[in-house]
DNA sequence: GTGAAAGCGCTAACAG
DNA sequence: CTGTTAGCGCTTTCAC
């Protein structure tokens, strides 16, 4: 049985009260004697008390814990993704919210029973969103869901602005890739994503063209496309959209298409892509980079694993869970807080993977 | 205000504990009327009734999480660490957890901030151990833990046999990298690890000597050294061990030490020293596995990402966590459970880091 | 079958 | 400066 504030108090030979406030309140505006607050100490000592946190929150009605949902979509998302690209963003994460006194709960899936609890039920003061499929059913829960949530890596757009949320740039970050690669002699570059081109058909309002928009893959397909388009080194070229299939026999067939061309470089939605060109590219023999260029994006620790290492855009991923711990951490103590959407610049990691022409 | 089950009663024109019995007792001992039962829900659905979790944790004097501590070493252990070790132990956790009714709280450190309340606040009810350095401070700390406690990865001697453990069959493990290594005709092969061989200094009572025997790295030595001895094929064989220090320059100076002998295998502590042994490889043009074979000891996807992919031995990393986080719930429940040293057996994942010769 | 009472451990609000 | 009161939302116990 763990000691209690009454029974510290018995000892102390005062009221529960001002136990509390001498080991608890840390508003200084009201004073307890001295000699009465070391007497206290010196019971809580005596007794080996502590402090029974589930009370503190029940009374305070809170947690002190953000939720991290990592899986409301088709499949639950493993910690143990391809490119680290989660965990990276969970240290993140861990670390804003750690640094608040919060701390994080993992969400693989829906907590609860019934859709109307599935979201909230109780165990944590908000959520951070990663990876939410966007279709009806999740955005109806999440619109009646009243806590306070933040986004991570999906544009607060996806969600009507309904949402504050974290993302990276990627336009931004697709232009570093094309300007190195432009500048290395690459004329002829292929954009090469895993998803397919569009979201599911079970999609209603908010539009379904808004939030196709929104997506990242979208997002960076069209930055590629705009800049071979507005770069006159590329007037003249030609660049090819290669959608990987999850089926394996499509994925190489379609790879090879790639590496029938003529392109010279191949830009990857994100590195576990680029893994794939790196796979068949060994079956093939084609040699990267002197046969084909290549470039991620996200920059985890995984690009470093490869051979070549693989040039790619950056991510700061640990920044951005920061941050977005940080945001939602201030909007449940109701901290004024204008911030809608906090992009993020994207960086260059130079590796190896890209030859110069 | 989130409604409350009194508020639901007086809706339904019964008392509170009608509606408790009604909506949350599973014990089905005591009926209620269906009649009663059926207003009671309607009233609940009407209001958006939704049962306060921290209310019911308070009252039961329960969490119903379990702590994941994966930090009480001299360094906070990233999720995006190297080789995902412990991203794919989280993620069977997660899963073991889940699937009894336990969130997963992320503890990167210690939680609260006197040592009384260091290793449990009260935040939940049960802590996993991974990578507890064993100096005598964090002992002595785990000794005045009130709270169940399950090793993993650690082995139940190196805490006197005070907790329950989950650990892998390194021996047996080491056993079939050096079988498959013989096999495939190598004679004259290296051990490499990257950590000092000995423990700190710091470390009194519990033996010094037991704890030192304890660590996975000493019990994967060792079956390496046992298994050259016991072998007819390396009766004349010599063996090098290798301790890589953190030290870059030290490192490839030892492990130009390796390329410089006869050596035809690298037996790796982890994965992420074979990455290593890769990277210093390819500045030396030393070919893997043509010049060096190389095994390593965790087998996760990031073997797939090197260039050879790494022959590894396979640890059910995932399955290990998830009984972890079993032991722990039925220990919690205060099941009977003499569960003492949970030992997983090791596979053996041959991928092309290894050269018949 | 149903309800009244009591209390889990803590702290805000007020009274002395 | 200290203490009394009251209640957070829920469920166990026991009486009706």
């Amino acid at each position: 049985m763990p000691v209690t504030l009454r029974q510290v108090a018995a000892l102390a030979g005062v009221s529960p009260v001002v136990v509390s406030r001498v080991l608890h309140n840390k508003a200084l505006s009201i004073h307890v004697a001295d000699q009465t607050a070391e007497r206290v100490r010196q019971a809580a000592k005596e007794l080996g008390y502590r402090r029974n946190v589930t009370a503190v929150n029940f009374r305070a009605k809170q947690t002190m814990a953000i939720g991290m949902l990592h899986g409301m979509g088709s499949a639950i998302v493993p910690l143990e993704g391809g490119t680290k690209y989660l965990a990276s963003l969970m240290d993140g994460v861990i670390g804003g919210a750690f640094s608040n006194g919060y701390s994080v709960l993992l969400c693989p899936q829906l907590l609860g029973n019934t859709p109307v609890d599935a979201v909230s039920d109780g165990r944590c003061d908000g959520l951070i969103l990663f990876n939410v499929e966007l279709v009806q059913e999740n955005m109806d829960m999440l619109s009646r869901c009243t806590l306070p949530i933040v986004l991570l890596h999906t544009p607060a757009c996806a969600f009507g602005q309904s949402f504050p949320s974290v993302v990276c740039d990627n336009e931004q970050g697709i232009g570093l890739a094309m300007a190195h690669l432009l500048e290395m002699g690459h004329k002829r570059i292929a954009f090469i994503h895993d998803e397919p081109d569009d979201l599911r058909p079970t999609l209603n309002p908010p539009t379904p063209s808004e939030l196709l928009e929104a997506s990242p893959q979208r997002i960076r397909s069209r930055s590629y496309e705009l800049s071979t388009r507005g770069s006159a080194f590329l007037e003249n070229a030609r660049h090819l959209h290669l959608g990987l299939d999850s089926s394996d026999v499509i994925h190489i067939r379609q790879i090879d298409r790639l590496f029938d061309s003529d392109y010279t470089a191949a830009l990857c939605f994100h590195d576990g892509v680029a893994g794939l060109v790196y796979d068949h590219a060994a079956e093939r023999n084609v040699r990267i980079p002197a046969d084909l260029s290549v470039v991620g994006f996200d920059s985890t620790s995984f690009c470093d694993g490869l051979r070549p290492p693989l040039t790619s855009v950056f991510q700061p991923l640990k920044a951005m869970g920061e941050k977005a711990a940080e945001i939602l951490v201030s909007i449940i103590r109701e901290e004024p807080n204008e911030l809608n959407e906090v992009v993020f610049p994207c960086g260059f990691h130079i590796r190896q993977s890209v030859a110069r022409l």
